[in-house]
DNA sequence: AAAATCGATACAAACGTTTGTAGAACCTCA
DNA sequence: TGAGGTTCTACAAACGTTTGTATCGATTTT
């Protein structure tokens, strides 16, 4: 019965135990040492290890390697649909490999961005992963000559500093617009997601290209941008495009929530969609099957991207760094918000 | 400007680009023994050690004074509707207060829940807060008696060994019936969550306590169970039910997935809801409003559930121990899932 | 038989902090 | 002037590891 003592049990004690030398003991727990100790020996340190219950610290391992085994995850909103899938793929293959993972919140406030970062230093994380990136950002620029490798995640810097899995966000948009006009629609809006964020810019810049592919002319293909990726502010946005252009036949969201929002819009204003109206979302994010109608929306693979960006840290930890970034396919997935005009 | 420099600089750095003794720039630099030190050295330490970009380093820290500023979260699945926004409050709480979180994924594996705990106390985590406690868990038991304090939540264990924070799943789910009771209902079905889990169980009772309150004989009230809190297994179970029950007037499922797991069946079925059939949910999941149709479900605020555990937690962590648990009030939403029979 | 080699273990330093204690300089006051 | 305080700073130990080096038998080599 290991009754848990009051104090934790350490390599001394373990060492004093066996009546062996505490670095011995360090050696005979570590598998890849254990072979300068004597079998012997090593088995009688691994028992009674085992039977004080000793547990190793961490703090103490990592001061002296300078490896902490903790990786840091921004994101910049956690309850968003998006992010869980996301983290859990990275937690998992972080965990495959030793490695636990500290997540925060930047909730978009550079203060509080700047707060994590330095948090997650000072506690010596071996790598991070930011999704909450903006376009020019000067807090990156804070850590990236720092010891701690960085990739980012969803959306990128204007600069490409730090490799990044993104989601081929022109190509995505590009779908959309392209199915759109397939069902016949020649008068398509946008409604952008913030400038200053890569997935905003990028977006619309996929807008733009796919209508001047389809020589939309530029009166039929008109642009608001919302001041977040969210319902309520795609709510606004909407309300603004609708009014400025009343005969539009179907609308690009840059993500699911601001196309959630223009739901809101359309029931209040008594629009049917897709019969009076079409709309494209972007994630695929879960449980937009269920809602009604099911929503069109271009897919990215969020475990995936949440699993290609750990693999991509974990390498970089390693040692090896990987030039360019990794762009993951989009598809598109019509459900019911997309109809012929 | 301060270029950063390969080898990180530590308190002996600044102390010798100041010309005291490094252990009078740690006091200098700790607001709470600052005063121990002429404020010109302070001024001059404080000054050198923002030129050199000094950064402490918390592992070394944490080693001496045996806090690590650092708790741990362990959810069953990441990637459900429910935790995001407890998870987010958690970390708002805890960084407010300087701490960070690690977050672990269970995923209802034994295995890998033995390993995140583990992981969490080797790494010296300050404490801990659970969401993924079974009734009787074993895992529990090896980690109750250690040095960080544990908080329980949304699930506790059958002997509430430690403190929990939960919904008040009985009163929950009484709602849920007595609001489809009021609408006329006399033939209400329950798709339980796992037996083994404080919610599964607490809910079935709860639906059992209501019929009973409404005296609903045993044969009108029909319960089967669902094999996991997932929309697979709540389309199984409804099958079942169904199947075994075609009389059924209502459906009380145990939580929001199982719920839309019957969403899935009734559209295979051919059944229009709420018409044919109605259904509560449980939890209020995020977007359950824009489902079609949108879900009757209880409400649990989850943001609090998190701001709660976190709270309770640090109180643990301060040497407060708080007795009993705390139960969060559930309340009832009526949409467009529930209608008369 | 002495020297060289080798395997196993003990010793010690280091990682970067915090914090108790010793000591030095200065002041105060009789 | 010198005892007794105050302030401030330096010294040193400790936290629990990892890891380079020294030591010590035992074995092999010449």
């Amino acid at each position: 019965m290991p009754a848990e003592p009051k104090k934790p049990v350490t390599l001394k004690d373990v060492a004093t135990a066996t009546g062996v030398h505490f670095s011995t003991v360090s050696r005979a727990l570590n598998p890849a040492t254990r072979n300068l100790v004597k079998p012997q020996i090593a088995a009688r340190i691994l028992e009674t290890a085992r039977t004080l219950g000793y547990r190793p610290n961490s703090l103490a391992s990592s001061l002296r390697t300078k490896r902490s085994g903790v990786v840091g995850v921004v994101v910049p909103d956690m309850a968003s649909l998006l992010f869980p899938p996301i983290l859990e793929g990275i937690e998992h293959n972080l965990l495959k490999e030793g490695y636990m993972t500290i997540v925060a919140n930047s909730a978009n406030d550079p203060q509080r961005h700047r707060l994590i970062l330095a948090g997650m230093m000072e506690r010596q994380v071996d790598g991070l992963i930011i999704a909450s990136a903006t376009l020019r950002d000067p807090i990156l620029d804070e850590w990236l000559q720092g010891p701690a490798p960085m990739v980012l995640m969803n959306r990128t810097d204007e600069f490409g500093r730090a490799p990044a899995v993104l989601s081929d966000d022109i190509k995505g948009i590009g779908l959309a617009v392209h199915h759109l006009a397939g069902l016949g629609h020649r008068r398509i809006g946008h409604i952008a997601g913030p400038a200053s964020l890569s997935t905003g810019a990028a977006r619309l810049n996929g807008f733009l290209l796919a209508c001047a592919e389809l020589s939309i002319p530029e009166a039929q293909r008109p642009v608001v941008t919302s001041a977040a990726f969210s319902r309520e502010e795609g709510r606004r946005a909407c309300i603004t495009l609708l009014a400025q252009n009343p005969d539009l036949t179907a609308i690009v969201a840059a993500n699911d929530m601001i196309a959630l929002g223009c739901y809101d819009v359309f029931a209040q204003q008594g629009l049917v969609c897709p019969r009076d109206i079409s709309i494209t979302g972007y994630n695929d994010s879960p449980f937009m099957d269920v809602v009604s109608p099911p929503l069109s929306t271009v897919r990215i693979h969020q475990r995936d991207m949440g699993l290609e960006a750990s693999r991509l840290l974990l390498a970089r930890i390693g040692g090896q760094d990987m030039p360019g970034d990794v762009l993951l396919r989009p598809q598109f997935v019509a459900r019911q918000s997309t109809a012929a005009p």
